[in-house]
DNA sequence: AAGATTCGTTCACTTAAGTTAAGAAAATCG
DNA sequence: CGATTTTCTTAACTTAAGTGAACGAATCTT
């Protein structure tokens, strides 16, 4: 189970033996299940989220009406918004399966930071590069049809549409979900641009 | 000049003069005019960009159309993909207006986190962030219309339809220069749903 | 100031997404 | 297993965005 975050981490810095134990006896590894609610509209919470198997989601309510905005499955990290701004969250984060996390609040970085200096450069280069990728999805995003984002998410995430009713994918592309069942039969009647 | 970047460091710590110093003796503050290209599709830039005064923008080209993908304004840090992930860049950055920057690469980054350990803290921090800035942007352009981006974009940075043309504040809604075009005309013969 | 380019608007037409409603299919739960 | 709830699909209609083309206005250039 630690090594799905290891690994993860390896990619940045290799840890040694003293530092992995300090990681671990924070005693961040935590099981949900499916439907769980980790975030509610409203809530301040301090605490971010890496997947260690399964998956989270977050989505907000527009007229009663659930916008996905975010997946994140295997080794993804979900650092929502109040935790940085400590202002009510404006968004649910909650599980898609049965899934295990780690948790970890501001409170247990800093523990971090201190006893392991490197940790910090580690979170800076990571967060640096989720910046990086966030935007590429968004440039992606903005300068796409929803053809081509379903299309492309076929490509990237193919797994997504194992896991996750296809309402949520709906409006994770931006579309209705009539409008998505529609654009299925459309493709496979004129499977002509699928790249 | 050093001011506004001083003024917006201190949103995050307050810096000594010893460590201002360290900061203006690397000479980062660069002059350019309207339309000067700094950073091309295809090139490997090692280079950050924090806007003094002016507007720089990204952009892509997609069959030989342009699509704006970001403006930067006075306080705005733009760090392209290439600087991340050290591949070739899929966009470019460009001057809208005559434009004065902080001109920044890795190498100099280093150099000052070596001298003043608490500038890596700041990073990590500012691009925690950016980051969920970022995030909040993209799930407000995911789950709203054209419309809603466009009243949204007035009432948030109504200085860029001073500031750029048109046909690139379409593209940086997702749509083209004339529905653009026919969505202002549409809301002034019917000013409904104005927030 | 004249000429060239860029930019914004308009128009007619096509295509696709939103909306509302209904019903079928699948998943969940007792 | 059957009942209930959730999810997906279909259909008819409305609304808005994409496309291609044309033209005038604004802006650069020299």
């Amino acid at each position: 189970m630690e090594t799905i975050l290891f690994d993860y981490l390896a990619k940045y810095i290799t840890l040694t033996e003293e530092e992995k134990k300090i990681l671990l006896d924070l005693d961040v590894f935590k099981q949900y299940k499916k439907g769980s609610i980790l975030l509610r509209e409203g809530q301040v919470s301090d605490f971010g989220y890496f997947v260690i198997k399964g998956c989270i989601r977050s989505f907000t309510m527009v007229d009663g009406v659930e916008k996905t905005t975010a997946f994140y499955t295997e080794a993804e990290s979900c650092e929502p918004l109040c935790k940085i701004n400590k202002k009510p969250s404006t968004s649910y984060v909650a599980c898609v399966e049965d899934s295990i996390l780690v948790v970890a609040n501001s409170a247990m970085e800093v523990e971090v930071f201190e006893k392991f200096p490197r940790f910090e450069t580690l979170c800076r280069l990571l967060s640096e590069e989720l910046l990086a990728n966030k935007k590429a999805e968004f440039d992606e995003f903005r300068t796409s049809s929803p053809e081509q984002r379903y299309l492309n998410l076929l490509n990237t995430r193919p797994d997504l549409f194992q896991r996750v009713p296809q309402y949520q994918i709906a409006s994770f592309l931006g579309i209705t979900p009539q409008s998505l069942s529609r654009m299925r039969n459309r493709l496979v009647d004129n499977p002509s641009q699928n790249s």
